[in-house]
DNA sequence: TGTAGCATGTAAGCCGTTACATGATTGA
DNA sequence: TCAATCATGTAACGGCTTACATGCTACA
């Protein structure tokens, strides 16, 4: 059995399996970097369009997916879809791997542990800013939680975005205390 | 003006920039990495060791540290502080670097994505899991909270560690209610 | 005719990790 | 005297990004 892979490269496989049930064509690169846009994005990484393909060619190399070429022009064109092997591989590592703690890299926070050198002005409006891009990001996600439906072939799906959703609501309350806090202490 | 730092190495300089205020005699590698262990880690990363003493070498190249070296039998012990040109360093990243959106690795949302391969009883399982390590998480962080106190000069971190609490007691209750629904469709 | 979107890849390089190597100090 | 903790670093490498390069298709 060859090294493992990494968990986006399994991440990855897991789209693709899901991509399978309403779509049994497969995926190009470029779908499944729009489809890891609209799901992987909120609670793991959006890939770069490079990574994607490399992701790809190496599951393909280790023949966990399938690959139809449609040949246009002199340019081809690939879309994937997960095999057996795939799915074998997947369910292995899902119920052998260890499950690791979320990891947050929260840009907001640790500037924020640095108000000191901000002064409260910076700080309140760091936090104001950053109440705004939570609204955006939360519409963004409201949008793919619709757009899922409640078909029980994605109802795991839904339940992730539900997730996202009660975060970013939650988050939104936080921020909301702490430039109460900001504003209290400025008296 | 040599090449940007990255975030992680302003975060390590806002870190010892704190420090400073209770302990102007600087921080040694290791103490830093402890001091990044208690704090940066629930809201960024906790760097590697051998990363912490790579970042502080740079940090010193680029005249942002200064540093005092014990000679004890035929090893150095460095002592860092931040300087002036540290200060203003970090001051002017933190007024012009565009702050990004947090981004999330979260391996138990990542799983559960992937429910329908997992089946519902391992799915419960994870999030039950998950659950468990929370608390263990938010106990460390209510430690680190109380230790902070209430003095002016931690106001900062300490409104950084009660966002943290908030945010582990949100998640608490969203899983709570992620395993309810498993169960109920269970019927 | 040109530009936006669909589509695929390579190369260079940074950030950060793990593995490895080494030495000093303290206390059981 | 042995283990734990304090303390410092180098080397190799993986994951991921950015920059770059290329070509097809539809439509304004």
């Amino acid at each position: 059995m060859p090294a493992e892979l990494s968990p986006t490269s399994y991440a990855l496989l897991g789209l693709l399996m899901l991509g399978d049930s309403t779509d049994n064509a497969g995926l190009t690169g470029y779908e499944l970097k729009l489809r890891a846009d609209r799901t992987l994005r909120f609670y793991w990484v959006s890939p770069a369009m490079s990574q994607v393909y490399s992701e790809l060619a190496r599951l393909a190399r280790r023949g966990h997916l399938t690959a139809d070429h449609d040949r246009a022009g002199r340019r081809t064109t690939r879309r994937y879809r997960i095999n057996e092997s795939g799915v074998r591989a997947l369910r292995s590592w899902l119920s052998a791997a260890p499950v690791d703690f979320p990891v947050l890299k929260h840009p907001v926070a640790m500037r924020l542990m640095m108000g000191q050198l901000l002064g409260e002005q910076a700080a309140g409006e760091l936090l104001d800013s950053y109440r705004q891009g939570l609204a955006d990001r939360r519409a963004d996600l409201q949008a793919v939680r619709d757009s899922l439906g409640d078909p029980p072939a994605l109802r795991y799906p839904a339940m992730v975005a539900e997730w996202g959703l009660a975060y970013y609501d939650s988050e939104r309350d936080i921020v909301d205390r702490l430039i109460r806090g900001l504003r209290n202490n400025a008296e």
